[in-house]
DNA sequence: GATTTCGTGTGACGTTGTCATACGAACTAC
DNA sequence: GTAGTTCGTATGACAACGTCACACGAAATC
């Protein structure tokens, strides 16, 4: 990493790690770029060597995201093993675990209208990754229809539970349980 | 509006009905307690007066908005000239057209996890009244299980709409339309 | 070896949330 | 009616933040 180019991205790479590890630990309001240059080992100006501003920065964070969900579902869908419908359900189970895992970074995805164009390709991929898989389960009839419901449930559930408001003492029924229902409903009329 | 504390809950009402405003017109970066102030006709420092910080605030906002919804799907329950499947069906639709109509409004709602209490009791209220539509149209067995189902998908819906994930030209059906199907597939199973 | 490039550090500015303090008018008590 | 109290409001101040302008210095180019 002698060279200029090296050490830069370098610390490119430095900046968004710390950034993520700034909104995993303490949420957006951790994220400062005067945070993240510190934990970076930088200033707090040279993100903007980087990044045009925070917003960018951010939105690279979401693109991070969308792809590495878009692994696990390319994972899912080569996993000849199982049977689509159970493939169908451990993709909609991965969109709500990861709201789970790193609430901050699922807001981030969703959190605002995605105006930049690289996360909304990112997106896309995701969304044919889980296409394909609908339409293994279901047939290409209507595969697009299912597949935005299918998506929509499991993006309402994911965010009903970060936001507290699907407690299983109240509803008497998990996240996890609402997923199969979900599939159940929607893939249980198509055979 | 002579004695003092007529004038204070004017002020509190102009502060609360200021930051909607702002929130509507700009999002809720426009919301900054200078501006609230401002269009309230006080001080910046005024709101002090009344919430204890700025987050306070917007939780009031959010609950007047659960209020408002609560509201709506009352009337909506009162209306026996309906089947029940219909108005079950009109009380997912107006929660998305709330997104559709207040989008900021409904991010707040929906976005951060409510530790208020106070907004926890308005919200139980809008799914209680949700809930009675539920038990109308599939009966009480069960009836928490497909409510939880049906505001997840109502709320996954509205969500992927506002965050623009969620567009006709891709997927070639409506949100409307997918709520639709939702509640066929869901109150369609439950004769 | 001289010059250019460009990632980085630093100072500065405006904005924001928030607190401490001061003012002043409405309320209370006599 | 007057004196004292209460409390909503106005103002000054402070730290933190995003962001820009500028300067420095080492790598890259010739």
């Amino acid at each position: 990493m002698g060279t200029r180019a090296e050490t830069a991205a370098a610390t490119r790479r430095a900046l968004v790690r710390a950034a993520t590890e700034l909104l995993d630990e303490g949420g957006p309001d951790a994220v400062t770029l005067r945070a993240v240059g510190a934990r970076a080992g930088v200033s707090r100006g040279a993100p903007y060597g980087h990044f045009t501003h925070k917003e960018h920065l951010l939105t690279r964070l979401a693109i991070d995201t969308w792809d590495a969900l878009a692994d696990d579902v390319r994972r899912l869908r080569e996993d000849d093993g199982r049977e689509p419908r159970e493939r169908l359900e451990q993709a909609l189970l991965a969109l709500v675990e990861l709201g789970r895992r790193h609430p901050h970074r699922y807001a981030l995805m969703f959190g605002t209208p995605a105006d930049d164009p690289e996360s909304a390709a990112a997106a896309s991929r995701v969304e044919e990754q889980f296409l394909a898989l609908v339409t293994d389960a279901v047939g290409e009839q209507d595969a697009l229809r299912y597949g935005a419901l299918l998506m929509s449930g499991a993006h309402g559930i994911a965010g009903l539970e970060l936001s507290g408001h699907l407690s299983e003492d109240k509803w008497q029924v998990s996240g996890d349980e609402l997923v199969r229902m979900l599939v159940e409903g929607v893939a249980g009329n198509v055979p």
